[in-house]
DNA sequence: CTCTTGTGTGACGACTTGCTCATATTAGCG
DNA sequence: CGCTAATATGAGCAAGTCGTCACACAAGAG
């Protein structure tokens, strides 16, 4: 049944946007009630909450897979593998990105975008230490979060205004290029 | 008039969030009643397009000022110019700023974001042709859009998350120098 | 002083919202 | 077949929204 609220609710998150996300038209796209929602969910905002905590996941473990794939390879590689997933995780469920980064304030979901930009970070600070003699990049905690902001600036608006954007495949190529130059002079 | 309402909304958006910017409140803040709110303005989505258009026009200036500044400079102090011009953009109102982009649809102000956008997208196209034998990089409308994106992604967190930032000045030197290299091989 | 014109007013209508609660329905068990 | 406990229902409520409109007011002209 909770599963059967959020679907509902991120569909039309994604395909009516958030001003149509009222409780009655989620009810009646869950085929419930209002009734039943209040039984799982505190109020609306914990719906919402919940599809953004759901669709965070989804783009955690995108870039966790990414993550664990890139240890091992030389830096360029890996560097594409991670800019690579960034694309990926934008393509999971661009239209529903859009709402969620548009109109859902972040205090909505206190913890949620912090932890899941923090986690990155960590794991793009992690990442680096196996590379830490070629690099000419100082401080590691810096270095993570300008690659983190740089490619998600760039991936973000790549997929989510489509109209006049280069192709992914460029994208990719021109992103990984400048991490690799931005961590070894 | 025109001024008093766009001036009380901008305040109730930066300092009471967006929930907070009803008709009612907005005409109460600028000492005025609802009534002539609808003298000058069609429907409440078109004053917080006001104040969109008026923030983006001061965003905009503040870049143009440092395009023309950055002409005739040296590159890397050209880019190190409009770098601290896109982080004094965001420090004009980070507030504002942040609730503008965090829960005002583009759809509100169609043409506003994109004309904001392009126009710098295009004003870096043409300051980067200036330089064009110095670079390596060969397309320079996807050089424009990779150097946008990046730099804005960054200088956008920086401000607006200033939790667990790196200072300013270091987030200064460390676009300048990988815009520089993304540009120059 | 009246008349006209332009502006400002705020109570109110029409509507939507999130949410509740008395009632109906179902499911499990002896 | 009861009987009970859990769950589902949706009409309706209070609160609040945007936007209107009949009216008050001010200012200038004749």
């Amino acid at each position: 049944m909770v599963d059967v609220i959020v679907e509902a609710t991120w569909k039309i998150l994604a395909e009516e946007g958030y001003a149509a996300a009222s409780t009655n038209r989620i009810a009646e796209r869950a085929g419930t009630s209002v009734g039943s929602l209040y039984q799982y969910f505190p109020n609306k905002d914990a719906i919402v909450a919940a599809v953004q905590r759901r669709h965070h996941a989804d783009l955690g473990a995108v870039m966790a897979a990414a993550f664990s794939e890139a240890a091992g390879m030389p830096l360029e590689q890996a560097t594409r593998r991670l800019v690579r997933a960034s694309l990926e995780a934008h393509l999971l469920d661009p239209d529903l990105h859009r709402t969620l980064s548009e109109r859902v304030a972040d205090s909505v979901n206190p913890e949620t975008r912090e932890t899941l930009k923090t986690g990155i970070q960590g794991q793009i600070r992690h990442w680096l230490e196996a590379y830490r003699d070629d690099l000419t990049v100082t401080d590691l905690d810096t270095a993570a979060f300008v690659v983190l902001h740089m490619v998600e600036g760039v991936t973000h608006a790549a997929i989510l205004d489509q109209e006049q954007t280069p192709d992914p495949q460029r994208i990719e190529d021109e992103l990984t290029a400048t991490v690799v130059r931005y961590l070894t002079g």
